[in-house]
DNA sequence: TTGTTTTTACGAAAAACTTCGTAGTTATTT
DNA sequence: AAATAACTACGAAGTTTTTCGTAAAAACAA
C-alpha cells in the first residue's frame, strides 16, 4: 500500500476528479508531461491488481475509482517519508515545511487552532 | 542531489557521527538491517562519484564525509515530497504530521513560536 | 460491408535502484 | 616468509519502476 510515484499522480487526478476512463486520466496527465496512452492503461492495470484502484467494465472503456482515502494514503506516505528523511522526527519536519513554503495567513490559523487544541 | 533511500541511510549515519569508514557505516548500519560490506562499500563509492559524499584516501581505509548538509538535503527532499504526495499544499502536510505523530510539548511551543514569527 | 478509430490485454524493453561475488592489493599475524 | 585478514575496484545479476509497441476485439463511419 505505498504507492509509488507514477501510481501517485494517477490517484490525484482520480481524487480530484473522482472516477474517470483511462483516456481522462491521460488526458489529465499529458497536460503536464510526455506520457503515452498505453503508459496510463498499463498503470491503471497494475493499480487495480495491486487493489489501489476498482474498475467498472460494464461499458467498454472501463472506469476506474480509486480505491484508497487520500488522508489514508497521505498518511501512510507521510509515516514513511518522516522515517526515512527526518529519522522519525516529526516536528523538524514541520518546522522545515513552515519555514520554507508559502502559507497564507487563513493556513496559519489552522495550524495554530489544531496547535491548541494538541497543547490542552 | 535527490539521494535514494539507501543514500539517505548514509548520509544519516555520516550526519549524526562525522566522517566515517566503509566499515564504521556498515557496522552502523548492519544494527538494524542485513547489509554485506561491499553492498555499502559500493553504495558510498557511487555516492563519492555523484558528489553526495568527499573521500580522503591518504590512510588504505578510505574515510568518507557527507558532502552535503543535513538541512539543505532535507528541504531538497520535502520541497519534492509536498509537491509529490501533497500537490503543494505544505499546511495539509504540516496538518497531517501533527496530528498523527507525537510531538512533545517541548516541540509544540517551539512551532508555535515559529508560528509566531511567521503571522506578525 | 469494409476500413478506421478506440480500447483492452499482453509482453517486453529501458531505466533506476539494490545487492553481492570475485579478483587483486596491502596490511597483519604467526 | 607464508598464511590470513582487510580493503578497494569492478562487473554483473536481481528487483522495482517506467515506458511503450503490437495484437486482438469492439465500436463506429463511409
Amino acid at each position: 500500500m505505498k504507492p509509488t510515484d507514477s501510481e501517485l499522480e494517477i490517484l490525484h487526478v482520480l481524487w480530484a476528479n473522482g472516477p474517470c476512463t483511462v483516456r481522462q486520466v491521460n488526458e489529465n496527465l499529458g497536460q503536464f508531461r510526455e506520457i503515452g496512452y498505453t503508459t496510463t492503461l498499463k498503470f491503471m492495470q497494475l493499480m487495480h491488481e495491486k487493489g489501489l484502484l476498482t474498475r467498472d467494465e460494464t461499458a467498454r472503456s472501463h472506469t476506474y475509482t480509486a480505491a484508497v482515502s487520500q488522508a489514508d494514503t497521505q498518511q501512510t506516505l507521510l509515516d514513511r517519508f518522516v522515517e526515512t528523511a527526518f529519522k522519525g522526527s516529526a516536528s523538524t519536519l514541520v518546522m522545515q515545511a513552515l519555514g520554507h513554503h508559502k502559507t497564507t495567513p487563513d493556513e496559519l490559523a489552522e495550524i495554530r487552532e489544531l496547535l491548541d487544541k494538541l497543547t490542552k
